[in-house]
RNA sequence: GGAGGAGUGCCCGAGUGGUUAAAGGGGACGGGCUGUAAACCCGUUGGCUAUGCCUACGUUGGUUCGAAUCCAACCUCCUCCA
């Protein structure tokens, strides 16, 4: 391993992050000698990213600490004609104001860690659609199309992989890559931008954009690639027993967020911890060295601090305490997820676990009472004809519904 | 343009006229064991106003008492030939 004199990257390797970089002496040097412009991309399907995301936030966060520039690329251009790299259904096309609204979604998690602005290493956020709906495709072809040979893009893995399996690889995602090379050298030449990072799959796609940035506007430009994350049991990161663990507040509440960061894997700790947080490595070395049931409190450690860099230190102290509460003391912590039902009918346990978004159907419910999975105030349920009335309500005002043991929802009388 | 092959539930994949809401596996979820972990064992894995009804095997029609299964057309993909 290289070792690293500027901050930025020495931070970067020391943390895990790095998987390739295109010329790391370069790099390493440039760093050390003034300010470098670095992008990320981004897709802006959704009103919010997810735990996926994360990694490559964390990168542009030390970025901006080691004093550099980010800029976060949303790719409102290329959502606009679809992902194709999904198979059969192809992603519905979004249009301008959704794409607007997702950006400002988003936005929001980014001004968590990072600080935008005008100054010299404030981070901006851009959206390649500025640039590439004006594009001409006589012209584009004429100007960038000399500098791709197909030979070299049939040698890239993404392509070879596809070849090899003798999957289809549409002329349109043939076309990604240039786009995506071709968002590079705008960003160059509008923002002077210089290093392209991304996960290990985008390695070629940025190499690309490096040799054109190089190639068109001559400038050196540099790659820089993170692994792909997993957990240690291979599972990708970023979905829960509810679905995606959204980084937006008022897609997934900070406690829900703090709860799938607190069942982190034992193998993952000390990796996690190093990426998502930003403790000190000896901090994170102590952490990671306990043992069996102390390991526990690393895991706790994990989530306050994530929870903490994405949402706030405040609402990580609040899920904190709402799992020590719920976990430790069995207790019907107020800050689990709560709605409200009105009780007057006497609503069935079923119709209450689908208002409560615990089960999706009647039927999920059912099968759940079945399995033995709920419970009403801790009290296992078996009769799915089970209904709730003012009674069940406990001293504090509420009734406690569980599904298994870590998911809980508190009913409100309305 | 010609000749063949394929399209099944979240995914892979069996099924080739009724007993099929569809084998098996993976994934996911729940239970057990633990430490709100992993591994392992067990269970569940269309919907509903529910001894019944509706939706589902690429799409649309047809044959039949009855179709994922047979027929026709169409769509998509793959292979070979031109």
């Amino acid at each position: 391993m290289t070792q690293y004199k500027s901050d930025f990257l020495r931070i970067l390797e020391e943390r895990g992050f790095i998987h390739q970089c295109s010329d790391p002496e370069a790099l390493d040097e440039a760093a050390q000698n003034g300010v470098i412009t670095a992008y990320i991309g981004f897709d802006c399907t959704a009103t919010s990213l997810h735990a996926g995301s994360l990694l490559p936030i964390m990168i542009l966060y030390w970025l901006q600490q080691t004093g550099h520039k980010p800029i976060t690329l949303m790719g409102g251009g290329t959502t606009k004609v679809g992902d194709p790299s999904g198979k059969d259904e192809s992603r519905q096309l979004l249009n301008d104001e959704q794409i607007e609204a997702n950006m400002a979604g988003i936005k929001k998690v980014f001004a968590k860690l990072l600080t935008f602005g005008d100054g010299p290493t404030d981070a901006i956020m851009v959206n390649n659609d500025d640039w590439l709906k004006e594009l001409n495709y006589i012209s584009f072809l004429r100007d960038y199309g000399p500098h791709f040979t197909i030979n070299r893009m049939l040698s890239f893995d993404s392509v070879k992989l596809r070849l090899d399996r003798e999957q289809p690889l549409t002329f349109l995602e043939f076309n990604y890559m240039i786009l995506q090379a071709y968002d590079f050298l705008e960003l160059n030449r509008r923002h002077g931008c210089t290093l392209q990072m991304g996960g290990s799959d985008q390695w070629g796609n940025i190499i690309n954009g490096m040799e054109l940035t190089r190639r068109v506007a001559g400038n050196q430009a540099y790659a820089l690639t993170s692994p792909l994350l997993t957990t240690a049991s291979g599972a990708k990161m970023g979905k829960s027993a509810s679905g995606a663990v959204w980084l937006n507040g008022d897609m997934l509440s900070p406690y829900e967020f703090w709860q799938y960061f607190r069942n982190t894997e034992d193998a993952d700790v000390g990796r996690f911890l190093r990426l998502f947080t930003t403790l000190p490595l000896d901090e994170i070395a102590r952490l990671e060295s306990l043992e069996g049931v102390e390991l526990n409190e690393a895991k706790k450690v994990l989530a306050t601090e994530v929870c903490a860099l994405v949402h706030s230190r405040v609402e990580a102290d609040e899920a904190a305490e709402t799992a020590r509460k719920t976990f430790e003391e069995g207790a019907a912590a107020d800050g689990l997820p709560t709605f409200t039902h009105d009780l007057g009918a006497q609503p069935g346990l079923l119709t209450v676990l689908v208002a409560s978004g615990l089960a999706s159907s009647n039927g999920e419910a059912r099968r759940h009472i079945k399995g033995g999975a709920i419970k009403v105030n801790d009290v296992s349920v078996s009769d799915e004809k089970r209904v709730l009335s003012v009674s069940d309500v406990n001293a504090e005002g509420v009734i406690k519904l569980s599904f298994g043991k870590k998911r809980h929802a508190l009913l409100q009388p309305s």
